[in-house]
DNA sequence: TCTGGGGTCCTAGGACCC
DNA sequence: TCTGGGGTCCTAGGACCC
């Protein structure tokens, strides 16, 4: 049997010890996984429809490439230092996320998966002398066996874990990669420089807050009056401030929760002005909406659709947004049903003569199917409908998303985003595997 | 020409009830 | 008819996260 990292290094007593480790500029080194030759080399990933950049190796940021920065603002920059353009590709993205964590769990008695490239560990059991080589060890491990390079933070609290994983990743020669505020007198000394507005969970407009009250670092933050930071900042603020001075107020969340909200929504490619297309475009989000709704075996009982021109004030076009919402019937997850409902919406707030940019479906009220009255009538058809998804979701999984699909969402899907300069899916497509030379 | 998409949590305020 | 307080539930909007 395979020895586990974690028996390597022994079990002991139980104390509460946060790491959260991170893929460094995730994005783009799941791309650099496969185009090795631009390790070192400025590369960034573009938001769906090509639109900004969301990922940047250092060397694009050494560049001074800001996160969100629209691309054609800074094509000039690109072009003269050669930056590597990449479309975002989710689905490597996900499948690279799912081995990374999978190694990072190997290394922890608890993990949580926070997002696509991060996740808290439970580190409580390792004895405190051998963790810096732990923490070492899990980076070369990860490294070895994805190719993803990380960095990791560790703290008596995530919100300290957190701060400790940023300082990890702004100095990495000296820190080779990993941070650890357990200490308070390192504490003290690194909260006194950590900026406030870099505090997981303190955003623009509370940073702003702070400011104004003088709090500029996160150690001023947590020595405020507590019962001062709860009227200003919440009960979410309070917990903030209690983390940083090393309370935890929050543990794992091990268990994968059933999302409360579902959101399918896109920028067109090309401006939208028929109500022909926005429907297609609405079918398709409902489709995929309703497929996440049943793989998690629930229904939604409201179910909102909206649409949008272009938002942005520099656009020649005349700005129009509008959303409707209905309440349904009985609850649902069948995709021909909440189509039909969707329509209707669509055709409540559809105006001709405007150039659309968006659309989107936002299904609330989701419960699981299996908490359900059924309403006595409609149990029957029910149950065929039942049927007739789980046959679509069958043939969808094993031949390919899209394989089976309702007429309603069209076959050229002119609206459809761009994507100019996407990379192969190397991991999750067979056509698209890498070919070893010899 | 060109500016992402998908979530969570908290609070205030209104409606309604006793 | 008017007065009062308190509780719950729902929704919209704001702030945050990645």
């Amino acid at each position: 049997m395979k020895k586990s990292p974690m028996s390597t290094f022994g079990l002991s007593h139980s104390r509460h010890l946060f790491a959260l480790a991170d893929g460094n500029s995730f994005f783009c080194s799941c791309e650099m996984v496969f185009r090795p030759e631009l390790i070192g080399k400025p590369v960034v990933v573009l938001s769906n429809n090509d639109g900004c950049i969301v990922s940047r190796s250092d060397e694009a940021k050494q560049l001074g490439i800001p996160m969100g920065v629209p691309l054609f603002q800074i094509k000039e920059l690109v072009a003269q230092k050669k930056v590597h353009v990449f479309s975002s590709n989710f689905p490597l993205y996900a499948d690279m996320s799912k081995r990374m964590m999978k190694v990072l769990s190997e290394f922890a008695s608890e993990m949580e998966v926070y997002s696509v490239d991060e996740c808290f560990l439970e580190l409580g059991d390792i004895p405190i002398k051998d963790l810096n080589s732990y923490l070492l060890e899990m980076k070369r491990v990860v490294l070895r066996d994805t190719g993803i390079p990380v960095c990791i933070g560790v703290g008596p609290t995530k919100v300290l874990a957190k701060a400790a994983n940023k300082i990890a990743k702004q100095s990495k020669k000296e820190t080779q990669g990993i941070y650890n505020l357990s200490d308070p007198a390192i504490r003290e000394a690194q909260l006194k420089k950590f900026s406030v507005e870099n505090i997981w969970g303190i955003g623009r407009q509370n940073a702003k807050k702070c400011k104004s009250f003088k709090i500029e670092t996160a150690w001023d933050f947590a020595n405020a009056n507590i019962d001062w930071v709860q009227k200003n900042f919440t009960i979410v603020g309070k917990k903030i401030a209690l983390e940083l001075q090393g309370i935890s107020c929050s543990g794992l969340q091990t268990e994968i929760q059933d999302k409360k909200q579902i959101i399918s929504s896109r920028s067109f490619g090309r401006p939208v002005l028929l109500l022909e297309e926005l429907r297609e475009s609405v079918a398709n989000h409902i489709t995929s909406a309703a497929e996440k709704l049943r793989k998690q075996k629930s229904i939604t009982r409201h179910l909102t659709v909206w649409i949008t021109t272009n938002p942005l004030s520099n656009s020649p076009t005349p700005f129009y947004y509008n959303a409707a919402s209905m309440e349904l019937p009985t609850g649902s997850a069948h995709t021909p049903k909440l189509i039909h409902f969707a329509f209707q919406l669509l055709s409540q707030i559809y105006r001709g003569g405007y150039e659309y940019k968006k659309a989107g479906v936002i299904f609330n009220d989701i419960h699981s199917k299996s908490q359900v009255q059924l309403n006595f009538f409609s149990e029957a058809d029910t149950q065929q409908e039942d049927d007739s998804m789980k046959t679509v979701d069958g043939i969808n999984q094993d031949y390919g998303k899209g394989t089976v699909k309702s007429a309603a969402c069209g076959i050229n899907q002119f609206w459809k985003m761009r994507s100019e300069q996407k990379s192969p899916c190397y991991t999750t497509r067979w056509s698209e595997l890498l070919v070893v030379k010899n």
